[in-house]
DNA sequence: ATCGGCAACCTTACGTTGTAAGGGAACCAT
DNA sequence: ATGGTTCCCTTACAACGTAAGGTTGCCGAT
């Protein structure tokens, strides 16, 4: 006899599906298929999909909780930047385990439990290091999905859910060349658009980190 | 009789519908009926459900190429910072017109034709006032959705498709006070949580451009 | 040993969704 | 008048989430 179910099995099964073939096909028959279950006996355990979903972006945050926790008792720097830094870049690496969880945190009409507590680590960072709540308050808003491990890419929606067809967009990139110069000019400098796909396009480390940069720069400045 | 059902009366409709009741309401059926006409019908002129989400996109981007313009127009200011501020906030005019939109092109698997003609418009500006090629690259990745008028809001996914139960949220809150003091403590000092809410909790037009001035000041520092 | 109760799980069924397949009516050029 | 084309409708189906109720097997109490 098989163990009986339960939530955290159910959670962790869909966080496997997802993980192997995308948000779309995380359907309550697939689950239950997957847990040797018939579809109705998930109910018992959550209350409905949005109740899995929830669960879902849930369990992603709580992972990004013991993340950020393994990375800041790496080392007690105390500047803020570098703490911050190091949050960011943690959360970055379990947004990479799952690149259907910003698409599902950014769905959720409810907030994830965790981002309350991640966030007052953030204001107490901030306000430890001599910012007024004003301005704390504005860094949240302006570090936006960054906090979280993600920035929204419109450039490379890939993320969402299902991949890009690279292909089609590459078929018609001729057409366009010559009605977009300098988009053009600058893909042809930075050539790097086809290679490098973490979390989409062209959002490799290197621009995540350049863009976190800037806004730490930025609201340390706002501070002064 | 009435005049024949075509691509733009039906992505017009569709619009229309989901302004005001939401992109979920948007449904085949629900679509057609608001238009006199039977569900498959749609298929004559659309490409499907796909098809029509795309076509979505794609207005709403064409009305942020028609606002841009517009406000392009008033001014000639040659200062790159005051004109993508411009482009910016025109484009949020729009959002704030169709709350549904951050989270339909958040969605898309394929990114709208138009908006390479408005990222190449801004990489124009960026390389016209002297920024080389890499940095307008990252200034592009470094702009994310703003340069689309909205901000990743992990604290106010309303927009992505239904209303936050602000109640609920409510009503949970002294239970986390004590759990999260920083928090509190900037909500407190900040207290326009619930008041002011354009495009979410927070969202204002104050924070909006808060940020944008960051990522401008952030950028025009990172060419020098 | 028997019974009641209680989980956990399954079976069946319904409404809603997107959409494939084909039918019919109006128009238009020949 | 006739054949084709365009536009729309009718019917049907598979997949989804889930409401309602049935079945199984274990438990402690009698």
């Amino acid at each position: 006899m098989r163990e009986p179910l339960s939530r955290d099995r159910a959670l962790a099964a869909a966080v496997a599906l997802a993980d192997a073939e995308g948000l779309p096909a995380l359907t309550m028959r697939r689950l239950a298929a997957d847990l040797g279950v018939e579809a109705m006996s998930l109910y018992h355990h959550l209350p409905g999909k949005q109740g899995l979903l929830d669960g879902l972006a849930e369990t992603v945050v709580d992972e990004i909780g013991v993340a950020v926790a393994a990375a800041e008792s790496t080392g007690t720097d105390p500047d803020w930047r570098a703490r911050l830094r190091r949050r960011f870049l943690a959360a970055r690496q379990v947004m990479l385990r799952h690149p259907w969880a910003p698409g599902l945190l950014a769905s959720r009409p409810t907030i994830p439990f965790g981002v309350y507590g991640y966030y007052d680590a953030i204001v107490a960072t901030l306000v430890g290091a001599g910012f007024s709540h004003r301005i704390a308050h504005r860094a949240l808003h302006a570090f936006g999905s960054l906090a979280l491990g993600f920035a929204q890419e419109v450039f490379s929606p890939a993320s969402a859910g299902g991949n890009m067809d690279v292909d089609a967009v590459e078929a018609q990139l001729p057409a366009m060349a010559e009605a977009l110069p300098h988009l053009t000019a600058m893909m042809a400098a930075e050539a790097h658009a086809a290679a490098d796909p973490t979390l989409g396009w062209c959002d490799s480390q290197v621009e995540f980190e350049f863009t976190v940069d800037l806004l730490l720069d930025g609201i340390g400045r706002a501070r002064d």
